[in-house]
DNA sequence: ACCCGCGTATGATCAAAATCATCAGGGGAG
DNA sequence: CTCCCCTGATGATTTTGATCATACGCGGGT
């Protein structure tokens, strides 16, 4: 499609003063980023595509550890280690910003302003990251539904705009995209929610009380 | 049964540099920490307990964003924002270190060291909720205990030791005690798992080829 | 000494989601 | 233009875990 060049717009735009040291690769499905022990050279960021990150015990037992899709950041922790502590491989044919770890770790310790910023990446991440643990540990699909809407919807909830296809969206889940369609079916009937093109809306109405959040 | 005061020994303890600026306080079971939109004054540890994290609905749907348990910090944010984003409970009878944000903030300005100390504690918890994302989306209780043993264990796995009740760990993985109980039976009687006190371990024969984590 | 509460444990039943299977429609590639 | 692949969708069947119920041992408190 694209050249290997990766020259085509970016859904995603970093910091100036990241762009001006880092480049953006693109990777083929199934390429290795870096293995478990190799010196950390590298921050990413993912613009399209799929990583995942892996520990590869010697039984050949792979555990997933990440899974890291576009928008994110990845290997942050390159920066303050030497080496890498897991492996990294590219799922999909992947568009990524490679950022040398030692021009980051540069700029974090002379530009006050850059590392204020790079914290609240961090905090944003770790508090999504938060949220997504809540959201696969409730029971139901129609509870992590709403829970999504209401968590990654615009102004405090009620709509969110889909990134990806609801398989995507499946994933993200936790749940087959049978599941997922069967619910958003039911819910729509019900009246819980409005599908309208890729974004998904809470009916104002059916606001039902969640008891706090038992378990 | 502790004074109120909160004199007992604490289980976790945190770099001298924060130690000298914050103070240790008990919660009792349903009280609030801080609501949205309060001028954010501090950053938590939590030493026992559990904080839950709560953004409130105006139609009374608490949705659960974190429950943060013994040995987190939560409310990072604080450091970088003026105002609470969401409620904070403390859902059981809490230990807290209460960590004044101001201070924080000068730290970390200042010393250059502490800065890098503050930002390995963050990555190390995003990694490992990130980790415990992958892992509730595994679809069997076995395969989560697995996962579990595996990244939460010592040395590269092969062994955790459970810091609280086989209850308590199921509910981080997300499923009934029952669940687990029968699970955890079922590995051991299959010579997958061994149990010892209140240690867990993986057989290292039964090491069976995970596919590369799927869907 | 006794009771209560909690963690551990196991059985029976039931609901929900996984799995497997099939099909329609749209968009891209040839 | 046609074919094929992928997403969306739904049905049938199976499997899993949730739920409810019961039981036992232990430690703390009265």
């Amino acid at each position: 499609m694209t050249p290997a060049g990766a020259s085509q717009t970016l859904r995603f735009s970093l910091p100036q003063s990241l762009q001006a040291l880092s480049r953006v690769r693109d990777y083929a499905r199934g390429e290795m980023l870096f293995r478990r022990g190799d010196p950390a050279r590298s921050v990413f960021f993912v613009h399209s595509g799929e990583v995942r990150m892996l520990r590869s015990g010697r039984a050949g037992e792979d555990i997933l550890l990440h899974r890291a899709r576009p928008g994110e950041y990845f290997a942050e922790a390159a920066v303050d280690c030497p080496e890498y502590l897991c492996d990294a491989l590219a799922f999909q044919r992947s568009t990524l910003t490679v950022i040398p770890k030692g021009r980051l770790a540069t700029l974090l310790a002379h530009d006050r302003s850059f590392a204020t910023q790079w914290n609240s990446v961090l905090m944003r991440e770790l508090r999504m990251a938060r949220a997504r643990i809540e959201r696969l540990a409730l029971a139901s699909v129609a509870e992590r539904v709403r829970h999504f809407v209401l968590t990654e919807g615009r102004d405090d909830g009620c709509e969110v705009a889909l990134a990806g296809s609801l398989k995507d969206l499946a994933r993200d889940l936790g749940v087959t995209h049978e599941a997922l369609y069967r619910t958003l079916a039911r819910m729509e009937k019900a009246g819980e929610i409005i599908r309208d093109g890729n974004a998904l809306r809470l009916a104002a109405s059916r606001r039902g009380k969640r008891r706090p959040a038992d378990r």
